[in-house]
DNA sequence: TTCTTTGTGTGACTTTGTCACTGAAGGCGG
DNA sequence: CCGCCTTCAGTGACAAAGTCACACAAAGAA
């Protein structure tokens, strides 16, 4: 979404295939790195193995915990795997560094990742311990089938992405297919009516 | 805890009582902000007017969430409140920009605030999505009675610092004090036995 | 004291999460 | 084509957490 300010562009590219492990927990990433095609998922892993989704970096967004880690403020521990094919750019540290002493264009597209990040994470804080599951169910479906009324996803990746568990997904999803909101079939997900899902009574 | 750098100590500074509104939802703050002592509590309130804390800002932060907000990333809404009597520096705009293009300090100490206050929003999700209610309350009890064994504080208002019920709460306490890790009474809890907390038996 | 506010305890019920298991769908090798 | 195997979905039973309604007790205020 974020626009891709040029001075980065004299940087060295990688491109990295899809499925492909960016950093996993405990070792975090040497360099500042900025998408420019693709996108990588970045979760954490509880110790029974569940996983929860804290951001995706899509073409034009720096990866903020390495940047975070690198700045030495901490260091948190986190996964990361590519969603697909991606192709980014990587600064070194003292690159980074340079360019936000000189460029302001630089400073605002920092500033700016830094900030949607950190409200992205507020939401979605708000999301969890405020909004039932139904509703966050509706509103992913609603969401996701903007692009297209057929979604080919399973239950568990569902409930991965709202932070529920498989069951309570595939109960909720039979709900919203017995009110014809919705239409089920394996990895498959057709949206038939979405003034049917219950997003829309609240607001 | 973090370091205030010199250069913002020639701004003017603010004092503000205890339970004062800092900025409540809509407006956001016009002015950057530095605390140099007391403390704010940032939090999101649902639409039932149940509290969730964001996060607290102590000496030596900035408000993130205003930064965010005037960098013009996202407007994010949210209140915030003096837990004590506060001091702060302001900051414009203008100035706020000059100082990030000229000294490599306050970059540096900008970037640790975000970073920090991004890792720790993180966790927070993870505690909320991972652990249980004993154990997030036996933690908070944990680190709380660091201090001091004997805490004032009612149960609803734990509940608020770890996202629960009141209830749920009274309850859990109730089973903590059978098992004599804690003394309960009006408004106090009184940490007797560490060790007996649910929190050590796993880490 | 009496009244009022605030804090706590508790039972009943709902929602959400977990466990254990069943069976169906689809791919694949022979 | 058939059987085999993996993945996905459905379900009952139960546990954990949140909600609702209300009782009652402690601390202040009138």
């Amino acid at each position: 979404m974020g626009q891709i300010p040029e001075c980065i562009l004299s940087f060295p590219e990688v491109v990295l295939p899809e499925d492909q492990i960016v950093f996993s927990q405990g070792q975090t990433c040497q360099h500042y790195i900025v998408v420019t095609a693709g996108r990588v998922r970045v979760f954490a892993r509880s110790e029974e193995g569940k996983e929860l989704i804290l951001y995706r970096i899509t073409p034009g967004e720096i990866c903020i915990l390495t940047t975070a880690c690198l700045m030495g403020s901490s260091q948190y521990s986190a996964e990361a795997i590519t969603e697909t094919p991606v192709t980014a750019r990587i600064l070194s540290q003292t690159a980074f560094n340079d360019l936000l002493a000189e460029s302001e264009t630089f400073r605002h597209f920092i500033f700016n990742n830094f900030g949607l990040r950190l409200t992205n994470l507020m939401v979605q804080l708000e999301h969890i311990s405020f909004e039932s599951i139904e509703h966050r169910l509706a509103q992913y479906l609603q969401q996701v089938a903007q692009e297209n009324s057929i979604i080919r996803i399973t239950h568990q990746e569902v409930a991965t992405e709202i932070g529920s568990a498989r069951e309570v997904v595939s109960r909720g999803l039979k709900k919203l297919e017995k009110q014809g909101a919705i239409k089920l079939s394996r990895g498959q997900i057709e949206v038939l009516n979405t003034s049917l899902l219950p997003t829309t009574e609240i607001r």
